[in-house]
Formats: structure tokens, sequence, C-alpha cells
DNA sequence: ATAAAAAAGTGTTATAAAGTGCGTTAAAAG
DNA sequence: CTTTTAACGCACTTTATAACACTTTTTTAT
């Protein structure tokens, strides 16, 4: 399980490099992918394991399309995964989209908050997060 | 699986490839066509690997055709569809025909979004999907 | 019906942009 | 002080796209 809060930077590539202390817990889940998509209810992202992406996207897959509500779930969800190797041995890193950038309102930004939320993680803008945060 | 949005051109002769990080997919899954046809919700292409349009298709065209709703999804879908050969392990491109492209609304335009959704791709008019995800 | 012209489709190459890998420096932790 | 981690910079690789040349099909005119 992973959690807490950590601000880091992002690359000139738009890359970011998961914090250390979260090694262990990759390496025990034995994850070498990492998928990257939006929040459906606010601008930000998620980031799931890859074995957790298979449960959540097969399962969303098989809902019925004909239904909007559920078709629209489906764009937002599955139509904006992005999936990355990852290699917890290695330097963690990932790479941002410009496209999912751009909806989490960091596409100016060289610093991002990434918030471990047990088995998965949020992506948030820093001034987003904050007033989320207080309330506001 | 393939997921994601990707914003990608047609060249002047309404070609466009598939993005190379679905290759290992598309070989993998040993495919070597490609059917688009039309969505009988939205003015949209949907994109089915071979073996999933061999499924649907024979699905669609054993049920009823006496039922009007049938008749008209079985027009939509299997008489709209365009099969293209597809090399994995090529450029991976294909073409889009005038009627589908008019149908999605891409006439004019060079750019189209391509959406990964899972075991099937859609195919729209930039503002049309941008319309659509912002609840428009 | 035939030849010429136009349009549609296929394949190749060149180049700029995007993405990847890795070494170095700077900062933080033990 | 030593070790670990995060951030940065650079070189390399891959990818996307536009431009071009060629073939096939369709249309038009005689």
């Amino acid at each position: 399980m992973m959690f807490g809060f950590n601000n880091i930077s992002l690359d000139k590539k738009s890359r970011f490099s998961f914090p250390a202390k979260y090694r262990d817990a990759f390496v025990n889940s034995n994850e070498n992918q990492i998928v990257i998509t939006k929040d459906p209810q606010y601008p930000a992202l998620k980031v799931y394991l890859g074995s957790e992406w298979d449960q959540i996207s097969t399962k969303l897959s098989s809902l019925q399309g004909l239904d909007p509500i559920v078709r629209n779930l489906q764009w937002t969800i599955l139509g904006n995964a992005s999936v990355c190797d990852f290699e917890p041995n290695g330097r963690m890193q990932v790479l941002i989209s410009a496209d999912l950038k751009k909806y989490a309102q960091i596409e100016e930004a060289n610093r991002i908050c990434l918030i471990g939320m047990g088995n998965k993680f949020e992506i948030w803008n820093q001034e987003n997060w904050e007033q989320r945060q207080t309330g506001g």
C-alpha cells in the first residue's frame, strides 16, 4: 500500500520519477506497467498499477455502451488511458502526455502533487490540490 | 488491449498510421486486417481488429432482419464496413473512404482523434470529440 | 471503343519532433 | 561524513508527417 503526499518535479520532457519510498511496494507486487488516466470528477489524474488497471478496464469495457452515461465513462477513463512501461528496480520514471497535462492543468508547471491513495495515486496541480484541502 | 487518446494526421490521400505504441498489441494478436465502419449512435467511426470483426459481424448477420431496428443496425454497421489490409510489422497505415469521412464529418480536416477503447478504436472529428468530452 | 486525362491509391524517402536512456550534479537523509 | 535520492542536462533513438514518385482505376472526349 502506498500513501502520502509528494511534491515532485517534471523534467523538460514531462517525465517524473516515483519517490524511492514506494520502490518496495512496486517490486513486491511485481508491476512493470503503470496506467495514467483522467479522473472523471476533478481536473486531476489517476495512476493505477498495471494489475489494477486490467481489472478496472475489463469491468468497464464489459458494461453496455448504449447507455450514454456508461459510454461517457468509457471515453473518459479508457479513452484517455496512457499505459507506461515501468521498471520498479530502475528509475521508476513515467511520461505524462500533453493531453493529460492539459486536463490536470499542469501544462505550464514543472511541479506536480503526487498523492498516494493506497492502491493508486492521484496527480494534481498544486494550487488545485491546496484549494481542495482548504475546502475552497 | 489498446487504450488512449491520439491526435493524428491524415495525409493528402486520407491515410493515417496507427501510433507505434500499439504495434505489439497488433503483432501479438496476429492481425492482418482492420475494419472501419460507422458508429450507429454518433458521427464517429469504429475500428475493429479483423478477429473481433468476424465475431461481431457474424452475430449481427444472424439476427432476425424482420425487426426494423435490427435491419437498421445491419445496414449501418455491416453495410458500411471497409475492410483494410494491415501490416502490423510495417507502417500500420489504413485509408478512410470518402463516405466514412463524410459520416464522421472529417471531410475537410487533416487531423483526426483516434481513441483506443481496449479491443477497438473510435475515430472522431476533433471538435465533435471535444464537445462530447466537455458534455456539450 | 480507344486514347488521353484525371483521379484515386500505393509505396518510398527525408526531416523535425517526441521520447528514451544514462551520467552528473545538487540536495537530503542517515 | 557517507550514502541515498531527486533533479537536471545531454546524446541518442524512435516516431510522425510531409513531400515526392509511381501505379492503377475511373472518367472524359473523340
